[in-house]
DNA sequence: ATAATTAAGGACAAAAATACCTTTAATTGT
DNA sequence: ACAATTAAAGGTATTTTTGTCCTTAATTAT
């Protein structure tokens, strides 16, 4: 579905909106390790999704580290895919169109269209905070034994 | 959603099954110009749609070139995602988590299941015959003018 | 038989994604 | 001021994906 880069951007963004806020800073290491992604790399992501500190914050030096902001909380899940360049969901068809609609539809457009639909709600209509519910640590494993 | 050789899997797969059958042949060109792939790329991929004959069937020599049998367009489009090698949609949450279900929910699982089944369901259960049938558009053009 | 045509197969090249490492800058506490 | 800590930034390495090219094998028509 998504690019390693994305999955570690959408864990980490909920992992910290779950465990952080202003007061409670969480350092490179210890969302690496929650969210089970390779730390230098996932650096390279948390750079972008606190670009303009848009939707992730971030302070240097000791007792600093990655935070969300309340107002952060409240943006839907898409501006995580925005921030990561990851558009293809919302532009292209299963097929890897780029203009494909009812004007010029592809072979599987009726079947895809409508479950498209619900990805892009979905997206554009959870926020942050919807996703991060605080109340019990969440499971960002890739593999569990079950 | 998929790479680029699943995306010119499925539309070869869909194009080959509206275009040909065993008296019909279509050349590595004709299908590569039609689905709007590169002819050297797409070679490889007819290769493995053609393992075993499978999904795709193939002769060389003149007047050869590839086709699909009336049985093979009963399969259902999963056995081309199988081909390809290409299980993530049906392993992975959309977090990339590989056991991700009731048991140890990730924390989009409630919002991304009721999506992933009708995924599911729709590679599992529509046939090439169904994405080829004359019913159904043909646009394979990855840019259109709209 | 021979030549022409077409897919199969192998080697290789380029580009993109993923991952790592080192240095720099900011911040804090002493 | 200084040392320690932490993210930012830059460069590089590795792997995967995408794409090309050339040779080989099969088939057909002459």
């Amino acid at each position: 579905m998504f690019s390693k880069s994305t999955e570690y951007a959408l864990r980490a963004t909920i992992y910290i909106a779950q465990e952080s806020n202003s007061d409670k800073k969480l350092s490179l290491n210890q969302i690496a390790n929650a969210i089970d992604s390779p730390p230098s790399f996932t650096a390279k992501i948390l750079q972008l999704l606190t670009k303009d500190n848009c939707i992730i914050s971030s302070v240097r030096g000791p007792n600093g580290g990655f935070y969300i902001t309340e107002d952060a909380k409240q943006l839907p899940i898409r501006k995580v895919l925005e921030a990561m360049d990851e558009q293809d969901l919302f532009i292209k068809c299963i097929l890897g169109l780029n203009n494909c609609s009812e004007t010029k539809p592809c072979p599987m457009h009726y079947q895809y269209q409508p479950i498209k639909k619900q990805l892009i709600k979905l997206f554009e209509t959870k926020t942050i905070l919807q996703l991060a519910d605080p109340s019990q640590p969440a499971n960002f494993l890739v593999n569990n034994s079950l």
